[in-house]
DNA sequence: CTATAATTTGAAAGCGCTTTCAATTTGGTT
DNA sequence: AACCAAATTGAAAGCGCTTTCAAATTATAG
């Protein structure tokens, strides 16, 4: 069923029937009515190409996720391409999701906006100096950018308050009286792993607590990583009295890595994780339940698919800066540092 | 840069350039040479909307997840993502994706099929007489199935061998020495979760022991299901001395509800958890150690990707059946049934 | 050297829609 | 009843590519 058969039908052009489904207002309003019902009956739907090439545009947007050189999508992905999914279902505008392999990052992007395939990008897992984000800037490419850069160009962004998050939590710990505080961190080379380092940073030296770098590590967010880590800082001696985990994947493994060693989460050892609200895994539910600093991912996602809408309907890139607070949200797995 | 314009930059016709770039035999070696290099250096993408109403195809394939009422992907949704985004992204093929609420699924795929938007579609967690794939197949349209239907169509489908699996783990555990074994299970209504039951249902009847159906249950993959489920059955009496959980996230719930009732998992409870096999977590590394039924959902996106790709090529669909076996995996987390 | 076949290139139509511009119909005024 | 403006409809061009069919070029043979 195509466009001039359905005109045939009701005895009219292709160009009224196209302006009556298209809400152009110089239709007679009766003509629209029957043109649409007429339509729905028979079923008819616009070729998405030849509606595209006519407009020129895709009626799509690109959705990169995993970033860096991860081939593969995290356990985040999937909330994150919900909250999206969600918001563009709306404007039925469809979403095409990049696996771009980081070999050829950028000729792969080129070829993406060459194409038109895309009307804008959605970024996320930026690195402090993405060429991604340098090249759509440079050749004014709609996009934006879930997380930031550390290059100075003026551009859409959202992203959590990764260093405050870390912050406060690393505050809160110091304040329990905790000293010696193991960090396992998300993978170095992003932007928001370097945030959450500097606000953990930032935590200890307004303390007057001296950052040990053996206290520090960095990687991907599984729980084998959590564990492996976790083991080696509780190897040290004096070994940390509480942990702050990237993730909750990483948290599992540090909890596991705390009971192992016989010690107990939330008495002889605190912890606060970062939870990004997985329906499937509730930091509530654990036991003991776990304290967090919580942002979720997808309402984050939802939202970078209506600001990217925004930046396509032409609203300036310097008015759309988003920086989302995190909660803080205490829960059994921290308590007061053990005496010595 | 329009083919237009790369013509004329080489003084050949839209329709030289246009045969040299898509390999076609009749033009010139020399020729063919210095166009590729040519479009290469300044750049040249063929516009894809263009491209997709000339030829009649789009080069996308829909990748329809979650399914049924859920609106939202769960965990494995990424990780089955990434393996079909992975083989597709090789032929050059992109994937819409699609989060079709449940309300209006069947207008939504007609409209989706209507529109040409797609050439083919992969589905996902059927029902036992999913309207989809009747619709489907109904209409001729190419898919593919992850998963099975009861419906007598033939048309191409990948399964793993949920029955078989269930049926092997429940053996298993028989053998030990279980009698009253706990069984929570995927949502109800979803074909892989029945034939989950049947496997359960036929290892215990094969053993003389009679289903309770106290000990069986249904809902999301969440570790707050597991844990609910797990504790309201380990209040019976007598209690189950064995679990079997629909996947790793229920596994955790039911994990922690064991250890919070001050039993040993390993000792005075068994589990098996099935294991889509997330690289995040990791049965391996949990303390004890998950006996798992294992199937990489990863590995079958990608394989489902490559099967759609031969219905597009014209394979017939009574050729493209996939039934794969799920390894069980004995770990720690199972042992002997404790003596009464 | 011509005649003919084989190779290589080009002109133009067509994919199914939108949109400009022109034509037609309708309605309101004298 | 005639006229002009407003409302409504239609014809046709164009979006950027592929592909048919014809034309031009080159190679092969007589």
């Amino acid at each position: 069923m195509k466009l001039k058969e359905l005109a045939g039908h009701l005895g009219l052009s292709q160009t009224t029937v196209s302006r009556a489904l298209n809400d152009y207002p110089e239709v007679k309003e009766t003509t629209r009515l029957r043109v649409k019902e007429t339509a729905k009956r028979l079923g008819y739907s616009a070729n998405a190409s030849a509606l595209r090439l006519a407009t020129g545009r895709s009626g799509t947007i690109g959705l990169v996720i995993g970033g860096d050189s991860t081939q593969q999508f995290g356990p985040h992905a999937s909330e994150y391409l919900t909250g999206v999914a969600g918001r563009l279902a709306r404007d039925e505008i469809d979403i095409l999701v990049s696996p771009v392999d980081s070999d050829d990052e950028i000729p792969a992007f080129k070829r993406l906006i060459a194409s038109k395939r895309v009307d804008a990008l959605i970024l996320g897992a930026p690195a402090p100096y993405d060429e991604r984000v340098k090249l759509l800037t440079k050749i004014g490419f709609p996009f934006i950018l879930h997380g930031r850069t550390e290059i100075g160009e003026v551009h859409p962004w959202l992203d959590i308050d990764n260093r405050g998050a870390f912050h406060r939590a690393t505050l809160h710990l110091l304040d329990l009286g905790h000293r010696r505080i193991g960090m396992i961190n998300g993978p170095a080379g992003q932007t928001f792993a370097e945030h959450r380092e500097i606000g953990y940073r930032s935590a200890l030296l307004e303390r007057g607590v001296a950052p040990d770098r053996r206290l520090i590590a960095n990687g991907r967010f599984t729980d084998e990583v959590g564990f492996r880590w976790a083991q080696s800082f509780l190897e040290l001696s004096p070994r940390p009295t509480a942990f702050l985990a990237g993730s909750m994947m990483t948290a599992l493994g540090v909890f596991r890595a705390i009971r192992l060693a016989g010690l107990t989460l939330g008495k002889d050892i605190s912890m606060i994780a970062h939870d990004d609200v997985f329906p499937y895994l509730n930091a509530d539910n654990m036991v003991p339940s776990m304290s967090t600093t919580r942002s979720s991912i997808r309402a984050a996602g939802s939202r970078v698919a209506e600001l990217v809408l925004q930046v396509l309907a032409g609203k300036p890139a310097d008015e759309i800066h988003e920086l989302w607070p995190v909660e803080l949200v205490l829960r059994e797995s921290t308590g007061p540092a053990p005496k010595d």
